[in-house]
DNA sequence: CACTTGACCTGTCCGC
DNA sequence: TGCGGACAGGTCAAGT
């Protein structure tokens, strides 16, 4: 379940760790995980320095000095972990971590670094991939040209939200904010989380949210994704960040995996529905369907 | 064309 | 305790 936050947190750990370290190796039992040849691998991957560690909506970018990138998406339970070569798994851990010897049964790449620390690419369900593409091929890629803008960037106000909603007028909010083509990094927990704050109901149709509702969502998505960041993000099941962490938004959730609590608005129940094909998870009292207009 | 559903996978949980 | 089935949800492809 990475999602903006969770995929930033990886990118700025990986970014402290990785850049100025050489691969030496490469390793990859899971041909759907890492789909590049091996004489591409051996060519263009093993050999290269780390340069640096971007993010665009949930894919990770790393950049090597051999021009060429690794491209990867966690979708549902991807982790990206890096383990020194001596660290003792344990000691000097401030925050608890769902990962213990690696490489372990979800393991599906490891490359390993010439200063003999290693980062791990693992995936239980094996949705998520990573590919080794030239540098400047990498904005080519469909996700990468279709994707929206990032709702945290300077130029990303409540005007350009409602523009970009207002493509799928006629479709739920709640599909729409899934959609990464309207906006790049949301998923359904920071969705459920933004529509709660700003009082929206998800199957509400775009086009009959109030111009207030279009503001207020903007500044609920807005500050959920930066609590968001700052917490780590959200570890349900799988999620780690790159040294194995897990990110604690969920302890500040407010409806997320709250069906059957109090609303912490109104004390009402929160109720898990299904829009749009997926589990969301609503204050009825709070989030009408009704038009507000 | 706009929108919904199914496929891709595996681990977990629930009811029988 | 074992087992079938539902469920978890990001994205793409296929279907309505």
């Amino acid at each position: 379940m990475p999602e903006l936050p969770e995929v930033e947190t990886v990118r700025a750990g990986l970014a402290r760790l990785l850049p100025g370290r050489r691969i030496v190796a490469a390793e990859s039992d899971w041909p759907k995980s890492f789909p590049n040849a091996p004489a591409d691998v051996q060519q263009f991957l093993v050999g290269a320095e780390v340069l640096d560690v971007r993010r665009r909506a949930k894919v990770l970018l790393i950049g090597l000095s051999s021009r060429y990138s690794l491209v990867i998406h966690l979708k549902m339970t991807g982790q990206m972990v890096f383990r020194d070569h001596d660290v003792r798994f344990g000691a000097g851990h401030p925050t608890p971590s769902l990962v213990n010897r690696l490489p372990d049964s979800s393991t599906r790449v490891t490359i390993a670094f010439a200063d003999g620390s290693r980062l791990f690419f693992n995936d239980q369900r094996k949705f998520g991939w990573m590919r080794l593409l030239p540098t400047a091929e990498v904005m080519n890629l469909d996700f990468l040209r279709s994707v929206g803008p990032e709702p945290l960037s300077a130029n990303f106000d409540w005007k350009a939200l409602r523009e970009r909603l207002m493509r799928r007028r006629n479709s739920t909010v709640k599909a729409t904010l899934l959609d990464q083509t309207v906006v790049g990094g949301i998923g359904n927990i920071y969705a459920d989380e933004a529509l709660w704050g700003a009082r929206v109901h998800p199957a509400m149709t775009v086009g009959d949210l109030s111009t207030r509702q279009f503001h207020v969502l903007y500044d609920e998505l807005v500050s959920v994704l930066r609590l968001a960041i700052k917490k780590g993000g959200s570890t349900d099941r799988n999620y780690v960040d790159a040294e194995g962490r897990m990110g604690s938004y969920l302890s500040f959730a407010r409806v997320f995996r709250r069906e059957g609590q109090s609303c912490p608005r109104c004390g009402h129940i929160i109720q898990k529905i299904r829009v749009a094909g997926r589990g969301t998870h609503i204050c009825p009292h709070c989030q009408k369907l009704r038009s507000a207009k």
